[in-house]
DNA sequence: GTTGTTATTGAACGATTGTTCAAGTACTAC
DNA sequence: GTAGTACTTGAACAATCGTTCAATAACAAC
């Protein structure tokens, strides 16, 4: 997962898999029948783990709005403690894989889908809770944090600083908080 | 470049270069001394032609948040015009290409700073006007609708509605209007 | 029409790709 | 200890990768 995170699925070669694994050839296709498979399963493996964390921010006993604030920080600080810039596995594929790729492609949407889903709840909440201003629509503003996530992993890719992003985050949850 | 938009760089192979091209090997490399040079070739014909693009939409003498509105729906004109959902070369190249490979991602950050410094531009422009609320900062909207143009991109993967993408960025530019 | 320059051809190269498999090693159960 | 199952090894496969180059064709100048 780690190998397909930093470089891709195509430039990943068996060859690195088989160096970083420690595993030969033979062993790799006893577990995993072929490449695409063991990419099919680190996908997974990441939705997984996405989606756990996903769950532990947004579930906690903070307000709503203060809870969508705390998942922005924990992205920019994981985004801080990625030099490599790795940026997050399912972006990278969904920009890598033509959207013909239906297996791989609807696995991806399905899992960003599933954070988009967490985030229209917790607006709704903070909706029914009068936190929210009652003209804003939680599905549209649910896309509009999505956006924000989107944005900002390829703007990371642009080397900024961290105040910068830190702003950006600040402005995009002013909609939310206004 | 077309090629490459639509399936990215690694994934296009000399091959599918000399059939669409229907130039044989020899010529293409008669032409631009390698696969990666042309590729940077095609980089930059991109980058010129996003470059006219943007001047054109963002120099034109509408008030400045007009022209600013003008360029999303250019935006959300080009996706709909675009069903294989190839999204923009420089966004695609960004996250396919490793950081390392400066002579590639420097090109590409350069190309993107530029619409960043128009859209700044047009923000200055527009606080000077008092189009815009005395308390917002130029340099921060900009970077804030630049991390739109690329989420949008990333979203649009999602096989969104259009009707999703055109709230989206009635949010997005609530933020500006505000 | 001949000469000189430029562009095109397409077979061939070594390297690397993803994948297979017979042979060998390690572990379990009785 | 023996039999049986499960895992590992690493050489080898065909296919494709990016690239080269001598041979050929096309064109220009005089």
């Amino acid at each position: 997962m780690q190998l397909f995170w930093r470089k891709g699925y195509h430039k990943t070669s068996v060859r690195d898999l088989t160096e970083a694994t420690r595993l030969q050839p033979g062993s790799l296709y006893g577990a995993f029948s072929n490449k695409r498979s063991l990419f099919l399963n680190s996908l997974d493996y990441y939705a997984e783990e996405l989606k756990q964390f996903v769950d532990s921010v947004l579930n906690s006993d903070e307000p709503p709005l203060v809870r969508i604030r705390l998942f922005f920080e924990h992205l920019l600080d994981e985004t801080a403690a990625d030099p490599e810039g790795k940026g997050c596995l399912l972006v990278n594929t969904l920009l890598e894989v033509p959207a013909e790729d239906e297996e791989i492609s609807q696995r991806v949407i399905q899992a960003l889908g599933y954070v988009e889903q967490r985030f229209r709840q917790v607006l709704t909440e903070a909706l029914e809770q009068g936190e929210l201003a009652s003209g804003k629509d939680p599905s549209t503003l649910a896309r509009l944090l999505m956006t924000g996530i989107f944005g900002l992993r390829v703007y990371n890719k642009m080397q900024p600083q961290r105040e910068e992003l830190n702003d950006i985050v600040d402005s995009l949850l002013s909609v939310v908080n206004a």
